[in-house]
Parts: structure tokens; C-alpha cells; sequence
RNA sequence: GAGCCCGUAGCUCAGUCGGUAGAGCACCGGACUUUUAAUCCGGGUGUCCUGGGUUCGAAUCCCAGCGGGCUCACCA
């Protein structure tokens, strides 16, 4: 194994003069394994972190502590060396005496490198200058580190770079760690929330023999043993409502979802989503759900219901206005779609909104909301009542079959979620799959597949219920103020590229 | 997929009209026993994204490609 080790460093090591910085991190690493230690070994394991000794220098002032974690900055002043020590809780300074330590430790210590991972053992104590550090007894090399770190008083500010080396990105800019810092605690309230509420959370395939429950273009795969293909599924809908055709009346996943489309600031191929459904509930009951469960994970990650977006002032307090497409369209355009009902199409084109050839009046409807409208809500806003051919798997509306009990809420012009009062009639579902299929033929790749699986399950009965979508990612950057849904995102696509 | 912008040292960035490649941090050598962006003295460590072209001469101008960012388009 150590002979293995040795072997291999020394192939790599020609390439590595490329840089100095590299060159002399190597040759360390050589003399450490020839005087017979192993710079990759499980040593001194922390008792402390670095937050716990600061906060609570009162309580641990004169004890001995254990910390481990980066070096990432020393000041050697001849016999004494201040260093920082960051942790995955935060920073704390070390300072090691020559008389203290003896002169081979001293000098140990003054040959780590900046970005080496070390163990220390030593007594917390207050600086003359007032910052609690600790005086290092005795420390071990954990890992060590043949590259340089990032500059710290810059930090690594290339945005390419950061994606393809998130590590480095976490390690030196703190403001990225705060980012995906919140995304945790926001899943986790958001799974905490839920619970409370009596869901139970289930996890449904990622792979789907057909792809449904939304309308996007799906990434294809093969399972060779079972000899079919397989698509990454664009939705988790269609299974979890099967959950409740089976008796579970509150269901909720957290997952990836995979679609085969464009990149941008708002859109990753693999995205987050949380579908939650609830049986003999509503749309209505689901708009308060999501208006309550959004205000929640506010103030439970950042303490308040109002948020700074780009320097936008946004207020997630609810209730949340609700207003009607239509409603909203006549609002911002002052087309009025109820007075033009049979001329959707030519009084959408008339106004300049682009449309497929193909276009169905709804999506004439929907096209002019998404092109005219949405940029204005700002604010928090639930636009309700979709067509029904743009929403084929809601519940038609009691008052107007041709609209759907369907909301979707708007915040800072982003659709932040989605939800409607499900469709639990098994013939009216048969119908809208079939006229999905119409249009796939007629060159939507986007529109729905028949799914008789599906539609199976809803004729054995599926109970009335409410259903919600929400991306995790669209909320996390309005959470965060994160611009680009690649900085809530740990590792985004990116086009390969050999090493920088 | 289209338009605009960007690519120089490990990192952050300068580089004028086309004339020997620069700074800070980091790094290397030296001094320094309470510093904290430590300080002081000395040292520039480079595939100027890649490949062509123009030119006596290209980081710089032109063409193509690669990678990235932003804005559109598609979408959540």
C-alpha cells in the first residue's frame, strides 16, 4: 500500500513541476513518506470545533482541546507562529512556541502548507490582542495538500471555476457556504413542515418506461437486462397519485427531476422539485399550503417573511393575492379573453405574442400570459384557472369546463410552483391523454403520452385531492439571493473541459 | 439554437498606438517569540485558451475552434 502510494507520486510528480508552488508540496510529501509517516492518516480527532471554543471561550479558557480541520493562513514571527485553523464550523486561530514545543515540532509545523489538513491538541487561552486562539501542544498532518488554495483575501471569484470546483468554492468563499448552508435547511423545514402536517414522504422511480406528469422533452435511457427503454422521469405526479389511488392520503417526495431542454440562470437539466398531494382536498387548500409552507421556510431559515431579491424588497407574508389568467391578462394587457372566447388565437397574434403553428386556443391564452404578464408579478400572486387543453391532468372548474381549478404562484415574474384540484375521473383523463396524443402527432414533443398504467389506476377510484409542485431551486435562490439557479445548485452541468 | 461580452502567473487583476510579460496575494531564500490581509530585505515562478493568418515583429489585429458569462428563444 505505502510502496503503492510512493510509486505513483513519483510518476505524477513530473507533471506537477509545471507549477513551483506544486513542486515544493511534493518534495514534502516525499521526505514525510521517507522518514516513514503517512501524511493521509486518521489522527488527533476533534473534541471541539473552532465555533464551539470561540462562543464559549468562558466555559473552555485553560482546558485542553482537539480541533481538526484546514490551515489557511500562518504568521511566523521567528519563534512564535500564529496560524488560522478553519473548521466546518468556522476559524480559530493557533499559536505554537518554539519553547513550548520543542525545536522539531516548530519546525514540523513551520513546513505545513496553506491548505494542509491537520489535527491539533492544545489549551484555549485569550491573545493580548484579545482573540482566543490555541496554543498548540502537538499537532498531526491528516491530509496534505499538493495544490495551492484559491487567494484568501479574494477568494476564487472565476464563475466557471467555482462550478467545476465547487470544493474550492466552499472552502474559500464563505458566502457560498451560506448558500448551500440555507438549501439544507430549507429541505429540511420544508420535510419537517410536511410532517407535521401528517404527509408521509415516499420516493417513486426515477426511471419511467413512460414519461408523464408534465409537459417537457424527457433524457432517454436503456435497461439492457429488461431489454426496453427508459426515460429519466420529468415529474413524479403520476406515481404519487397511484399512492393515493392506494390509500395513502398524504404524500410528498423531494427529488430530482430530469428534463432534456434548454440551459439558463432559471432552468438546470436536473432540477428539485417537491410534489406534495392531499386526498379530499382541493386547489383551494393547496394554495394555503403553499402560501404557508413558503412564509414558513422564510422565517424559519432566514427569520422573516420579507426578503431582499437583487435589491428588490419582497413580501412573502401571507395571504397571497389570487387572481384568475384571465383576470391577470386583461389586468397588464387589457385583452379580455372572456369577451373573445372563439378568437383566442387571432386576438393573441393581434397582440404580437408568438405562437406555435398548432397553437389551441388555451395556449393562445397561456403563450399571452407567459409573454406579457408574468415579468410584472413581483410579488407574490397566485394566478388561477388555466385553460383546460394546457392543463391536462387538473379538474376542470364547476362554472367553466373549459378552465381548470389550477393555480400557479408568481414571485419576482418566476413560476415558483404549481398545483391544481386533481383529476380523479378516469374517462375525462382518457380524454385529455388522448388529445395530448393528437398533438404529439402533430409534432409537440412535448405534449403527454397515453398512459394506460395511469389511467387503470384511476379506474379503481382515486379520492378527490389537491396536488403542488414547488422548485426547491427557484425558492432557494429567492431564499438566498442567489441570481443564477448555478449557485444553488452544488455541481451544474457544464460542458467537459480538461483541468484549468 | 441566435446575439453581445470574456479567457494573461496557483488566485485576483493590469497590460496604452503592434515593439523584451506586469502588480498584489500565494510561493522560494533571509530577519523576526503576541500576530491577525503581520512586517522588513531579496527573488517573477507564464502553453498570454487552442490552431491558423497578417506583419520585420502579435497577449494586442484578422479568421476558425474550444470553454465560460449575460440576454433572447425553449422551459419549471
Amino acid at each position: 500500500m505505502d510502496e503503492q502510494t510512493t510509486q505513483d507520486l513519483s510518476v505524477q510528480s513530473d507533471e506537477a513541476l509545471l507549477n513551483d508552488q506544486m513542486a515544493v508540496r511534493r518534495a514534502k510529501l516525499e521526505r514525510l513518506i521517507q522518514e516513514g509517516r503517512n501524511p493521509y492518516e486518521l489522527g488527533i480527532v476533534p473534541t471541539h470545533t473552532a465555533r464551539q471554543v470561540v462562543e464559549a471561550f468562558d466555559r473552555w479558557n485553560g482546558e485542553q482541546v482537539a480541533l481538526a480541520g484546514r490551515l489557511r493562513a500562518m504568521r511566523i514571527h521567528g519563534g512564535a507562529t500564529f496560524a488560522d485553523l478553519h473548521d466546518s464550523s468556522g476559524r480559530i486561530q493557533l499559536f505554537v512556541r518554539l519553547d513550548a514545543v520543542g525545536q522539531q515540532a516548530y519546525e514540523a509545523f513551520k513546513d505545513l502548507d496553506l491548505g494542509d489538513i491537520i489535527g491539533v491538541r492544545g489549551v484555549v487561552f485569550r491573545t493580548k490582542r484579545g482573540e482566543v486562539s490555541v496554543e498548540v501542544q502537538e499537532f498531526d498532518l491528516q491530509a496534505k495538500a499538493l495544490r495551492p488554495l484559491p487567494e484568501k483575501w479574494h477568494g476564487l471569484k472565476d464563475i466557471e471555476q467555482r462550478y467545476r470546483r465547487r470544493y474550492l468554492d466552499l472552502t474559500v468563499n464563505p458566502d457560498s457556504r451560506r448558500v448551500f448552508l440555507l438549501r439544507s435547511q430549507v429541505v429540511a423545514a420544508i420535510r419537517r413542515l410536511l410532517n407535521e402536517r401528517g404527509f408521509i414522504e415516499v420516493e417513486t422511480p426515477m426511471l419511467h418506461p413512460i414519461p408523464g406528469g408534465a409537459n417537457a422533452r424527457p433524457f432517454e435511457t436503456y435497461h439492457n437486462a429488461l431489454d426496453m427503454p427508459l426515460y429519466m422521469r420529468i415529474a413524479p405526479e403520476l406515481y404519487l397519485k397511484r399512492l393515493l389511488v392506494g390509500g395513502f392520503d398524504k404524500v410528498f417526495e423531494i427529488g430530482k427531476n430530469f428534463r432534456n431542454e434548454g440551459i439558463s440562470t432559471k432552468h438546470n437539466p436536473e432540477y428539485t422539485s417537491l410534489e406534495a398531494y392531499q386526498a379530499f382536498a382541493d386547489y383551494e387548500d393547496m394554495m394555503v399550503l403553499t402560501e404557508t409552507l413558503i412564509s414558513e421556510v422564510a422565517r424559519e431559515v432566514l427569520g422573516t417573511t420579507v426578503i431582499q431579491y437583487q435589491g428588490r424588497e419582497i413580501d412573502l407574508t401571507p395571504p397571497w393575492e389570487r387572481i384568475s389568467m384571465l383576470e391577470a391578462i386583461e389586468k397588464y394587457t387589457g385583452i379580455d379573453f372572456e369577451a373573445a372566447a372563439g378568437r383566442e388565437i387571432e386576438v393573441a397574434k393581434a397582440a404580437g405574442v408568438r405562437l406555435p403553428d398548432n397553437a389551441t386556443p388555451g395556449q393562445a391564452i397561456l403563450e399571452t400570459f407567459e409573454q406579457k404578464v408574468e415579468e410584472h408579478l413581483i410579488q407574490p400572486v397566485f394566478v388561477t384557472d388555466h385553460p383546460v387543453d394546457v392543463s391536462p391532468l387538473a379538474k376542470r372548474r364547476k362554472d367553466n369546463p373549459r378552465f381548470t381549478e389550477r393555480f400557479e404562484p408568481y414571485i419576482n415574474g418566476w413560476e415558483i410552483a404549481n398545483g391544481f384540484s386533481e383529476l380523479n375521473d378516469p374517462i375525462d383523463q382518457r380524454l385529455r391523454f388522448e388529445e395530448q396524443v393528437r398533438k404529439r402527432e402533430a409534432g409537440d414533443d412535448e405534449a403527454h403520452f397515453m398512459d394506460e398504467d395511469f389511467l387503470e389506476a384511476l379506474e379503481y377510484g382515486m379520492p378527490p385531492a389537491g396536488g403542488l409542485g414547488i422548485g426547491i431551486d427557484r425558492l432557494v435562490m429567492l431564499l438566498t439571493d442567489s441570481p443564477s439557479i448555478r449557485d444553488v445548485i452544488l455541481f451544474p452541468h457544464m460542458r467537459p473541459k480538461g483541468h484549468a
